[in-house]
DNA sequence: GTGGTCTAGACCACT
DNA sequence: GTGGTCTAGACCACG
């Protein structure tokens, strides 16, 4: 499993395991049922702590995106079609609404901001 | 000159003024060369520390928007047409950036986020 | 007499005109006797407050550089020529201790040092 | 690490340490990739605030001295020998320049200036 | 336990 | 009465 991390990046270390492994679920790459590498690997193989790696193993299992067993490891939560499309819109969410909102109170109009985003995609 | 904070905002209260100025020095509501109220005046009025105002103050200084003269005021600065026009796309930038790279890393189409900024405003 | 003051400098308008006075006076560019401009004439001439002003010939007072005459104005007070000289040299004793105070804490020689300022007239 | 504060004196406590850290990282003494210690720790041990210290930390990271990783700690940065050299030119020119102006606007000569500094170190 | 952000206010130099 | 400097500390995100 591809995972990296850049260490002075403004983007927290385990913000960006997580966004790498929600990406990786969520267009199917990662398939149910399919084995995260083990923790302590991870942090090893990137030469991060075990705390960071947890940290975002964690924020997985709280979205319901992984499982833990006991002893065994992670694993990829069975997911369907239509929960997987409402978790990827949610994650675009956030920076959609800051858009939204500045775009507002600089007085741009929606078309303009539209306009800006297809420019930059 | 109007000003406010909302106490409980997750928008830090220095940047809730920082943005009600912008907004009024970029729209020309607030002219060149007129005086911004003293800080200990907003710091008073609005029940904030002068600290909280003078950090509003220094960002707009940060960004040419205001000049500040020791023992005498801050005031609106010099600045063309197409300067605000610069300093309000500026301001839209991050945002802007973060949902592009939001929206790759999904897999969402040019097309589809502009349409779900579009919706938005 | 001519008098400037810049008035985005980073050195006070005060001060500026203390400077300008005192050179004037050391050099004996400005004799003993001379009178100085009413301070009126110099706010309205360059644009700053009496205030400032004031706080010039008050500087120079203290120094005993000039002399008031309460309803006729200030004059450039009898100074002998020792007396300039030590004057000149007091002047010079703050930037001189604080480089030799650097440059110790840095760890230059005062051949270094000595050189450098050398290199800098 | 020794560090130390006077709290009497004129130079405030943040511009102590920093000046004090700045001399152990360009001699040397403090080698690349040295952890600094915890802000907390030294605000503690010289019963100094934390914001204190953390004003010459931030002093020390935006002349690129040292690198802070959030969660982490303070390194010394990577700094080659030509870059502390440099670094050390540098932080003796504005008393440099400072005494130059004060010279030339009093009429001394390169020489009589150069000498006087060599008589003060 | 680490640094970063936000809010805080006394004191001072300048006008 | 104005802004600038210095010192201050709670709270939070991160590792």
């Amino acid at each position: 499993m591809r995972l990296s991390v850049l260490q002075n990046s403004p983007i927290p270390a385990y913000k960006q395991l997580y966004d790498q492994i929600f990406a990786q679920i969520i267009s199917g790459e990662l398939e149910t049922g399919a084995a995260l590498p083990p923790i302590r690997t991870v942090s090893k193989e990137l030469g991060i702590s075990v705390i960071t790696v947890r940290s975002a193993w964690d924020a997985l299992l709280s979205e319901g995106l992984i499982e833990t067993r006991a002893g065994s490891g992670s694993f990829v939560a069975e997911l369907s079609r239509a929960e997987k499309e409402r978790l990827r819109r949610k994650a675009l969410q956030k920076p959609l609404s800051e858009l939204a909102s500045a775009a507002r109170s600089l007085g741009f109009t929606a078309a303009e901001t539209a306009e800006m985003v297809k420019d930059l995609l």
